[in-house]
RNA sequence: GCCGGAAUGGUGGAAUCGGUAGACACGCGACCCUCAAAAGGUUGUGUCCGAAAGGGCGUGCGGGUUCGAGUCCCGCUUCCGGCACCA
């Protein structure tokens, strides 16, 4: 109700008397009128250097930019106000670059595939390609009224079998590569084979010489190189989405991100792509690249790597002889060795049933058996206790009380050859490391707590500084001493060959260790890292299926090129099989695998027609988005994912470096939300750098530089009862709020339907127009910082359109009021100052501080210099037409011009314009400002303390005393110390 | 618990190099236009004392460095994000 009374006002209310005046119905005419004409014109569409877009204009010697948002997800439910924030920086840095002489590369595609897609889908009952195509298409009206710059010619979807062609392509290439660790970068596998046959590389342990072993023998030893790979391992299974998922999709508290589903352990065969090679490169090029610090922070701590030490511990076998099998425990204080007094395995580990005996040793402590009769009873019912819980109920609160049980087995700690007891314990994950720890309870808070549990012995090997007040017996304490900042004691083996760390230092006595251990071949020195390998596959429909199909024994075949795309096949049950949430029992079921007709075929692959099963898995969401980027660069490329020579344009490192050490090249900026911090831009980073390895692109970087945009916030207005009430129907009185009535809680929350605080766009452009929302969305803060919205300050963006208008066209004839005559000097210092922090605000992503020196001009032409001389007109528009493209090129229109501005120029500052004439030079008495005086820039220092020391504010702040010191800062700053 | 980030008027924010705290905008007050309202215009607006001139105080809290600190250093508080049995 309230909206359609101020409508009205923006709208028609000045038709009488102000028939030209800027009004939202006048606005929306011009926003519609420029965005045809852009696109009638092709007017920014940006040119390659080769193939179907090649055009003249990367020739023409202009500098490029390739400027990108992170691609929308369409869900069904609409944007709102906060989702355009992004898009709008994009384009207002987009259209300040082409007038400032690039040639920019902007566009926007559509990621499409995936769980939510599918999820509405099966809600609405519609197939996912039908929904999705409609939501897409529904937000390509809503983001078109915002008018941005965009190349409609590169826009790219990732359901389009055009473009999945080239994901499954990628996949290919990434499976058919391994990790060459002399190359240190991915290799084709032909050329591993190569090395297999001809002798130069043995196969891996317990597997027969290369030419004795048979296909299939051969294909698994393959797998166990590529890059991409199926195998058996433990899966994040989520019975209630009917998928598995990859850790990152994992949240910490064991519940799916999409859906909050429990999510459990499960063995099953999956494909998985082998990112853990690139963890050292991942980290180490995250120095090259131009990002948020945080960000790169949460991929160094998400990729975690450590360093420290392998130590191998030979275990006594059933029969008690020592040596016959050897745990291998990754340490990060090998310091400490001396003082391990047991050792821990993850239940899972592979060794386990090797070396559990028949019997328990006699002296076996109750408290380490229960009540079990044999060792091995007590670890089956261990194991079996772990593994029906879910990874949440492990992790929640009071499960982390540590538990676990003796083996029944010892082992021999290397350094001083003391037996040890074995257990198995949950704390210890299979996952990391080698899934088995040297237990150091004295100086580890985990091993503490579960010693303490268990009565184990602790050993102090550091000693706790005397001011700590610990003493030397951690039976009197009450955490274990875990500090880097102390000495190494009661760490000497004195017999043979023995290594004494005593009174080292941690660091020192890390090295020493793992030198000895090296020299004795009881471990080594070795970095470990916390990221695991990408579990890629997924059992549901709507993704990219594999180009893979496996032969009557099993073995995965790659399709070749000329099979691409392997279409999503049409079929009517696209819905997961899902399960009972808490199922854990429930195994996946892909819906691929229901089409018979489609899964089993008869390809030739190079050795006449045979029968093949297809992959019935499809790709997780991630796929696409992980090399769009190369995609806009040449959106209908048929034969390569991208021309080398376009990649190499637009994302090549820049002129003589080596993408490999130099500049890394990239997307010049990509702007998007935190939230994809360790997934998307992992994941992208890492495919990137497989086609660089492979040679495919020359860029070894996606993405050059990173900005994140922060969120635009809602206020949530709550009930008594703690319920969210419709937010636009919320009444303020007085400071306090009011629903029908009631009196409502305000608080900050993020925009959405669940929260009822949504802002259709269209709402605001209805009321103000376009050009008012981009503006407001600039002005109201900086770009990475989340603020809220808050409708009724959009209304200051539209009366600076408004007044800005009003300064070029009468209101009431609608004729051209600037004058040909040159503007005062006062009025050019204001507009070149302006120009020249403006060009600074849009070049370093400041948009709302330029939005500020655009409106002070114009509130200067406003009070002091109408009619507005032509020159400051049209620079003030050029000024503002990056924000407010329609409105400026409808006023640039009216001032007489006939081209689009886009192309026009940016205004360059006059130096001698932008240094002030007379700078107020502050004057100061301790520090305080006493009088201001009006001097010229180049005063000299003299003549300056001469003039403070005299003026009026001074010597009343002096009231007679005596001067001690005067510090200039000519020609700002005078400070006066009094005696 | 660990790792980040933040805190400035009634509100969003500005101050880019240690040098005028509060640009710009919202809101609010006064006035103009109007039968009236809306829209628009002019103008004021950190806070306290004061008629004014002018002055006191002021950037989450407590210290410090400095002629001078929103900005640098030390110690806290609160809020927001991320990670979390990672050996």
């Amino acid at each position: 109700m309230e909206s359609t009374v101020m409508k009205s006002d923006t709208a028609t209310a000045e038709a009488v008397d102000a028939p030209h005046r800027y009004t939202s119905a006048l606005a929306a005419d011009i926003e519609r009128r420029w965005q045809q004409r852009w696109a009638e014109d092709g007017t920014f569409e940006a040119a390659n250097p080769v193939g179907a877009l090649a055009g003249s204009t990367p020739a023409d010697g202009r500098p490029k930019r390739f400027i990108m948002d992170m691609f929308p997800y369409p869900s069904g439910t609409g944007l709102h106000v906060g989702h355009p924030l992004g898009y709008i920086a994009t384009d207002v840095y987009a259209r300040y670059s082409r007038a400032s002489g690039h040639n920019v590369l902007y566009t926007l595609g559509f990621d499409a595939f995936g769980l939510p897609a599918e999820q509405y889908a099966v809600q609405t009952g519609t197939h996912p390609r039908i929904t999705t195509e409609a939501n897409i298409a529904s937000i390509r009206t809503q983001l078109g009224r915002l008018g941005l710059s965009h190349d409609p010619r590169r826009s790219v979807e990732t359901i389009d079998p055009a473009f999945y062609r080239w994901t499954q392509w990628i996949f290919l290439q990434i499976f058919n590569s391994w990790y060459d660790p002399d190359a240190d970068a991915a290799r084709p596998i032909d050329e591993l084979v190569g090395r297999f046959e001809r002798g130069e590389k043995d196969t891996p342990e317990g597997v027969g010489p290369w030419a004795e072993l048979s296909a299939v023998e051969r294909a698994e030893v393959l797998s166990g190189y590529r890059l991409a790979y199926a195998d058996d391992a433990p899966v994040n299974w989520a019975p209630g989405l009917g998928t598995v998922l990859s850790n990152e999709e994992v949240t910490a508290d064991g519940r799916s991100e999409r859906g909050n589903f429990p999510v459990f352990r499960a063995n099953l065969r999956q494909w998985k792509m082998r990112i853990t090679s690139y963890a050292q490169r991942l980290l180490s090029d995250l120095d090259r690249l131009d990002w948020p610090e945080a960000i790169k922070i949460q991929q160094r701590n998400w990729i975690g790597r450590s360093e420290g030490a392998r130590v191998e511990f030979p275990v006594e076998g059933p029969d008690g002889e020592a040596g016959e099998h050897t745990v291998t425990v990754f340490t990060t204080r090998q310091d400490t060795l001396f003082g391990a007094t047991y050792m821990v395995l993850a239940p899972e580990h592979p060794l386990v049933d090797a070396i559990v005996p028949a019997q328990w040793p006699e002296h076996a402590a109750s408290a380490w058996i229960g009540d079990a009769a044999t060792p091995r009873e007590a670890v089956d019912a261990y194991r079996r206790a772990t593994q029906t819980k879910s990874d949440m109920e492990r992790q929640a609160a009071d499960a982390k009380e540590k538990t676990g049980v003796f083996t029944g087995a010892y082992a021999v700690n290397p350094a001083d050859g003391r037996r040890v007891p074995v257990f198995i314990a949950d704390y210890v994950l299979m996952g990391y490391g080698t899934g088995a720890i040297m237990a150091v309870p004295a100086h580890d808070s985990r091993d503490f707590a579960f010693a303490r549990k268990y009565g184990l012995p602790m050993q102090v090997v550091v000693e706790p500084p005397a001011e700590s007040g610990l003493g030397t017996d951690p039976a009197d304490w009450e955490q274990a001493f875990d500090s880097y900042d102390a000495t190494i004691v009661n760490s000497d083996d004195s017999s043979e060959g023995g290594v004494s760390l005593n009174g080292l230092t941690v660091t020192e006595a890390k090295r020493r260790m793992a030198e000895w251990l090296e020299s004795t071949g009881r471990g080594a020195a070795t970095v470990n890292y916390r990221l695991r390998d990408w579990l890629f596959s997924r059992q549901r429909y709507w993704g990219e299926p594999f180009p893979i199909v496996y032969d009557e024994d099993g073995v995965a075949h790659a399709l070749p090129d000329s099979m691409l795309p392997v279409e999503l096949p049409e079929i009517d049950d696209y819905s997961p099989r899902t399960f009972d949430p808490d199922d854990r029992d429930s195994v996946p079921e892909t819906p691929l695998s229901r089409n018979e007709e489609w899964v089993e075929v008869t390809l030739d692959l190079g050795d006449g027609p045979k029968r093949y099963r297809r992959e019935t898995n499809t790709m997780p969401n991630w796929a696409g988005s992980c090399w769009y980027e190369l995609r806009y660069v040449d959106p209908d490329n048929e034969k390569a994912l991208v021309d080398p020579e376009n990649e190499r344009y637009w994302m090549g490192p820049s002129d003589g470096t080596d993408a490999r050490t130099g500049d890394p090249g990239g997307v010049d900026l990509y702007v998007g939300g935190s939230e994809h911090a360790v997934l998307h831009l992992l994941y992208a980073r890492f495919w990137h750098k497989v086609l660089f390895d492979l040679g495919h692109i020359s860029s070894d970087e996606p993405f050059r530089k990173l900005f994140n945009q922060g969120m635009i916030q809602g206020f949530v207005y709550r009930d008594e009862r703690g319920f969210p009430v419709p937010a636009a129907e919320v009444e303020e009185i007085d400071d306090a709020y009011y629903y029908q009535g009631e009196k409502v809680s305000r608080e900050l929350g993020k925009i959405g339907k669940s929260l009822k605080n949504v802002v259709p766009p269209e709402l605001v452009y209805d009321e103000y127009g376009a050009d008012t929302l981009r503006l407001y969305e600039m002005a109201m803060g900086p770009l990475e910082v989340s603020r809220p919205w808050d409708t009724r300050a959009v209304v200051g963006s539209f009366r600076f359109l408004q007044r800005l208008w009003r300064n070029i066209v009468d209101e009431s004839t609608g004729a051209v009021t600037v004058v040909d005559e040159p503007a005062d000097e006062v009025t050019l210092r204001v507009l070149h100052k302006a120009i020249d922090g403006v060009r600074r605000d849009f070049e370093g992503l400041r948009f709302n501080t330029a939005v500020a020196k655009a409106i002070e001009v114009n509130n200067h032409l406003t009070k002091a210099a109408r009619p507005v001389p032509r020159e400051v007109a049209e620079q003030l528009v050029q000024l503002v037409a990056p924000l407010a493209p329609h409105v400026a090129e409808e006023l640039w229109t009216r001032l007489g011009h006939t081209t689009s501005l886009a192309y026009e120029g940016f205004p360059v500052a006059d130096p001698a314009l932008v240094a002030d004439e007379t700078v107020t030079c502050v004057v100061q008495v301790k520090g305080k400002v006493r009088d201001r005086l009006e001097v010229s820039p180049s005063i000299s220092e003299d003549e300056l303390r001469d003039l403070a020391l005299a003026s009026e504010g001074v010597q009343r702040a002096l009231d007679g005393a005596g001067v001690r010191k005067v510090i200039v800062r000519a020609p700002k700053l005078v400070n006066i110390v009094p005696a």
